[in-house]
RNA sequence: GGAGAGGUGGCUGAGUGGCCGAAAGCGGCGGUCUUGAAAACCGUUGAGGGUUUAUCCCCUCCCAGGGUUCGAAUCCCUGCCUCUCCGCCA
């Protein structure tokens, strides 16, 4: 949600910088809304005032011993007319809020003009994509030859867009987010976090996904509605939801491995071979709470953490800022962490981190006590992944296969695959 | 799943339907005292919003949502949550 302060004293500026997205913000519109919320504000507010004033009064009277007949006779009326203005009220204020819960954050001035991807600008390189002397093997291949990855198992179990793991391949996996929760946690400052699976409605309003982005989720049951999550974010994030966070504990910074769930009804067809697109897929998420003045260097610092990870593994990738028109919905920036994949001869997404900034925490009401000034702020979020483990999965699979199909397994995965080297066919 | 009790400010905890946005205590902040600190004492201390240049003023909020009433923290419904006992259980 963005600021309403915003469009009331800088409505072509907002306008400006929604265009960078796309949006065509109605600011005629807008401004009709507002000052009829005006109007019906003041109009109710004084009615209320009214109301209480004369209550006190009857109050009063009734306290000395008068008779309060006529006073009651006064107020009759006041009643039916102070609700016809609050249902006015409440009618204004509910288009005005649905009009603002549809617009989407405001861009960093450093993100780039763009339509789609293809805008997107590398922003650097790491590592030297792997050559190979034999033809390689995609993940699919490799996981069936292993006979550790099988998906007509998986849907047969379910349905299509799912996985079972067997053997050293599933024990890869979970090596790999054991690495990625022990780094984050022991070098790079952030507390391992545990958090359900299964969010209410309210949690998934406060990080953006409910209301615009319901048909992506899994809703596992209704009155309450709850949704199995699309990303750790959604919990993490939400332990901050209605507080006001001491300043002793900030900054925050957490991390969570959960399993996630997504619909993705909008991506059929897409990557419909192997591990890349699943309804269910592991992933160790990172998410920082901070002041508004630290945020921007949080994001470096946090993109940076994941890239640990990747370089870490010995895993090629490269680092891009996302173009306006393909930065997600509540971000004000986002780096992509894309990372080389052989099977595909091609770079793919495997972490995402965004800086929020106050768009999330206006929804949220999280706030910090600042206490220079003594009074509660909005707070600044951030998430990435660190990294998603099933692409992460995919991504040693085949950057480190050898010719007969066997897998090396990267040193700082050894010691959690009980000290094997490499994972042989068969074996 | 069954039976009972309860949800009030950062915390503990009062609150006969009418100066209650809420006593008191603790904590926090400021001050007096002190060489400094502690203690003691005095003062201050919730959030959101409207109007305004600003002060003032006004509105809303006592788990959430409805209702009764001139007036609700207080009464009535519904939901959620917490605690105690019993049952079941990884």
């Amino acid at each position: 949600m963005l600021d309403p302060q915003l469009f009331r004293s800088e409505l072509e500026s907002v306008q400006v910088q929604l265009k960078r997205r796309a949006v065509d913000f109605n600011a005629d519109f807008y401004t009709d809304l507002e000052n009829k919320r005006k109007a019906i504000q003041v109009k109710t507010q004084k009615l209320q005032n009214e109301r209480n004033s004369r209550s006190k009064a009857i109050g009063q009277a009734k306290a000395k011993g008068e008779d309060v007949q006529p006073l009651l006779d006064q107020v009759q009326g006041l009643g039916e007319q102070l609700k016809q203005a609050e249902i006015e009220l409440a009618d204004v204020q509910l288009q005005i809020q649905g009009m603002m819960e549809g617009l989407p954050n405001i861009l960093d001035a450093s993100v780039p003009a763009g339509k789609s991807e293809e805008d997107n600008i590398e922003i650097s390189r790491w590592g030297e994509p792997p050559k190979f002397d034999f033809a390689v093997r995609d993940h699919v291949d490799l996981g069936a030859l292993h006979k550790g990855m099988d998906f007509e198992v998986a849907a047969k179990i379910t349905s299509a867009r799912f996985v079972a793991l067997k053997g050293n391949i599933a024990r890869l996996q979970r090596a790999l987010v054991q690495f990625m929760l022990d780094t984050h946690s022991t070098e790079h400052g952030y507390e391992e976090t545990y958090v359900p699976y299964i969010v209410n409605a309210d949690s998934l309003y406060g990080t953006g996904q409910l209301p615009k982005f319901a048909d992506d989720l899994f809703k596992v049951s209704s009155n309450p509605d709850l949704y199995l999550i699309p990303t750790a974010e959604v919990p993490v994030t939400n332990i901050v939801r209605n507080e006001i966070v001491d300043n002793a504990d900030m900054p925050m910074r957490m991390v969570a491995h959960t399993p996630c769930f997504r619909s993705e009804a909008g991506a059929y067809g897409r990557d419909v071979r192997g591990l890349i697109r699943q309804h269910q897929f592991e992933k160790v998420e990172l998410v920082q709470v901070v002041r508004a003045s630290e945020s921007e260097q949080a994001h470096e610092d946090l993109t940076a953490h994941a890239e640990t990870i990747l370089q870490k593994l010995n895993l090629p990738y490269r680092k891009v800022l996302l173009c306006a028109g393909d930065t997600g919905f509540s971000s004000a920036k986002t780096y992509d962490l894309e990372v080389w994949l052989p099977g595909q001869d091609t770079f793919r997404e495997i972490s995402s981190c965004s800086n929020f900034k106050d768009f999330q925490a206006r929804r949220l009401k999280a706030r910090w006590r600042n206490p220079e000034t003594g009074k509660p702020e909005l707070v600044h979020t951030l998430n990435g992944s660190g990294l998603a483990a099933g692409r992460t999965l995919v991504a040693v699979m085949e950057n480190n296969q050898t010719a007969e199909g066997n897998i090396n397994i990267p040193e700082v995965l050894q010691s959690y695959m009980g000290g094997i080297t490499v994972i042989n066919i068969g074996k």
